[in-house]
DNA sequence: AAGCCGGGGTC
DNA sequence: GACCCAGGCTT
């Protein structure tokens, strides 16, 4: 019978869950959520983190805490003020599922502690239960994301193709399990991501840093790079175009329905669509800015425009208007409140270059 | 199973 | 510009 790579790292089992946990006590970053850790906490970390950067979540996570610092107070909160403590971390849903789980978890006579149960709440996928349960309850449940994925793929030399990373993550799941540490299945799981996320990059790994280099086929041929074999995405351009009106001091702003796909409940520009606008129509002297942008396949190309109010304009349920000094206190997407921003400063400079023109 | 979410960081 | 990130939901 052959020996493959699993079955190596599996006889090595031990060795190789004592090598990660003694790495991941020396090395973990001091992050907030392992500094003070609670249920609650280890929720919130979780739901930021979804397709997103530790870095990146880190001043939102401080700020949440200090506005909603318990289940009680986030699920007693509006979903506007929810919505706008999220205002820029992106992928809205996330604040909206995790609002709907805190009320869920009020209601319930006790905190559930199997993965199952919490698989139940909404935004609760296979990884996100995996983490509450294996860090906050110590269950014996693996975690596998992006990190984990790429580090079991080259410790195997695995070159199955995978379409996309949830399917990748599916089929490591089974190895996940079985390596997973059964004293301390909460620091296996974080070590893991850990040395993920700061060792076993996706590109220029440093594997002479690394606690599993001795176990991993792929350093051993120096092939790291080549795992794990996912299918790259087709990118798809798309274009839209924007409105810019405003009325006695006010900027109009259409919302999303709550049962909107995106951004539900979230203020925008609106699109030439939501105004009944014919894009011909426009004039190239009215375009106030045109910006890219990605997310997920897609590159989009925004041009915001000028449009005077006119009795032609059509102005549904969905439209409001915002004072310009309220602006800050309404929730919008990241990009949208940097255009508005930007537009704003233009604006306030031409109107000082009119009255102080320069020499 | 495949698309979508229309974000942001990194190299 | 391409690819990834402590994924989940909808169809």
């Amino acid at each position: 019978m052959p020996t493959t790579p699993e079955s190596h790292l599996l006889k090595h089992r031990a060795e190789l869950q004592s090598g990660l946990l003694r790495w991941y006590r020396r090395n973990r970053r001091p992050l907030p959520w392992r500094l003070d850790p609670s249920v609650y906490r280890t929720v919130v970390s979780e739901f930021m983190l979804q397709q997103t950067q530790v870095k990146t979540v880190l001043p939102y996570f401080e700020r949440w805490q200090a506005k909603f610092p318990d289940f009680e107070s986030l699920a007693s909160a509006c979903e506007d003020d929810v919505l706008k403590q999220w205002e820029g971390l992106g992928y809205y849903s996330r604040a909206r599922n995790l609002h709907r789980l805190a009320k869920a978890i009020v209601a319930k006579p006790v905190l559930p502690d199997a993965a199952k149960d919490w698989r139940e709440l909404p935004g609760v996928g296979p990884y996100t239960a995996a983490a509450i349960t294996s860090i906050a309850f110590g269950k014996l449940e693996a975690c596998v994301d992006g990190n984990v994925v790429r580090i079991l793929a080259r410790l195997t030399a695995d070159a199955t193709h995978h379409g996309d990373g949830a399917a990748a993550a599916k089929y490591f799941t089974p190895l996940a399990s079985l390596l997973l540490s059964p004293s301390s299945p909460g620091d296996h799981n974080q070590a893991m991501m850990e040395l993920g996320a700061t060792v076993c990059h996706r590109r220029d790994p440093l594997c002479r840093c690394c606690p599993l280099a001795q176990w991993c086929a792929a350093t051993k041929s120096g092939s790291t790079e080549d795992f794990p074999k996912l299918q790259p995405k087709e990118i798809e351009h798309r274009s839209v175009t924007r409105a810019w009106v405003v009325k006695d001091g006010a900027l109009l702003l259409h919302r999303s329905s709550p049962r909107a796909r995106r951004l539900a409940n979230l203020h925008e520009l609106p699109t030439a669509t939501h105004l009944e606008i014919d894009e011909q129509s426009l004039d190239a002297r009215d375009l106030l800015a045109r910006r890219k942008r990605g997310i997920t396949r897609y590159l989009i190309t925004e041009s915001i425009y000028r449009i005077s109010l006119s009795e032609q304009l059509r102005l549904g349920d969905s439209l409001v208007w915002i004072s310009f000094g309220d602006l800050q206190s309404i929730a919008l997407s990241g990009p949208h409140r940097r255009w508005i921003t930007e537009i704003l400063a233009m604006q306030a400079a031409d109107k000082r270059n009119k009255i102080l023109p320069s020499k």
